[in-house]
DNA sequence: ACCTGAACACCGTTCAAGT
DNA sequence: ACCTGAACACCGTTCAAGT
């Protein structure tokens, strides 16, 4: 069902309970008795798409680096997902597990870099919504900036926050 | 018409098409004699919500702090139309005039502040970019952090970001 | 220019019933 | 536990026709 789901979404770029159902062959109302709701369905889209992401593991090299890149992962990841993203702003960053496993290794990054509790989780929190912002920014293909000028002013972006969480110093 | 939409929204948090013809006690596709769009008519009700956020005028103080404030009230009148949000996401920051004078008042604080040609188009984005996409997350009240945790975490990353922009020294 | 009735092709969800 | 048929209360949009 989740497969089901998940190829709607890269073909159609839309998932509906309806259009699910019709891929299983089976009768609309009867996904609910798997899932609870559509938001439900949509969650364990997003998550099992969050497997995707590339989390440097920590304690190796530069933790501001790692940040770095566990955020471009992540803006690439759902730059490939466009549809996925409203419904990941609408979750505040989501509750799956793989969503709870990239939010540990970013404070572990974090903590590499001397920066702990309330601190980390506000920065954490500011690093995801610019991140998942500018993936929701870019879905739409309308705008007159090409993907690698908006990579690239993501990246400028992302650099300006991690400096302004870490200290240019580390 | 658009008073309509927009009453629509504040009361129940969505506009629809049908429900804002009923609202004007006329035929839903009557309203297609007034906007080619759903989508037009969204924009439209944006651009009026944009008239409410106050700008600073170029050429008074530290141009750091009225970016600051331009940011903030946009974040303020955002968190007050939570559903308008991801519409603003998808449009890649709106077309309309209330958006053009906002950007265009941006860019002259940008410019006051030694920022000029692609660098401050590059920077505003950045800015807008996370200011809308903080507003998106504040939107649904099921997180489990307060509205005014949320406002400081939004202002400390503000802060991060203008610094990058601007430099610490202005 | 502005409106109508009727229709098309969709939605999410619930309820009672079947196996 | 898992499915069905039928229904409810919605959507956006189009088309032909009326004034």
């Amino acid at each position: 069902m989740l497969d089901a789901a998940t190829e709607l979404l890269a073909e159609r770029g839309s998932v509906s309970m309806r259009a699910v159902a019709q891929r299983l062959g089976v009768a609309p109302n009867a996904l609910y008795s798997h899932v609870a709701d559509r938001t439900a369905l949509v969650d364990g889209v997003l998550d099992r798409v969050l497997a995707q992401v590339e989390a440097p593991a920590p304690g190796a090299g530069d933790p501001r680096d790692a940040l770095r890149r566990l955020m471009a992962s992540t803006h690439d990841v759902l730059l490939r997902h466009p549809q996925l993203v409203p419904a990941f702003l609408a979750r505040q960053g989501a509750r799956g597990e793989n969503a709870q496993r990239l939010g540990a290794v970013a404070l572990e990054h974090l903590a590499a870099a001397g920066i702990t509790g309330d601190a980390a989780r506000e920065a954490l929190r500011v690093l995801i919504v610019y991140t998942i912002g500018f993936a929701a920014f870019d879905g739409d293909d309308g705008g007159p900036l090409t993907r690698s000028e908006l990579r690239t002013t993501f990246q400028r972006g992302l650099d300006w926050l991690i400096t302004g969480v870490c200290g240019s110093s580390g």
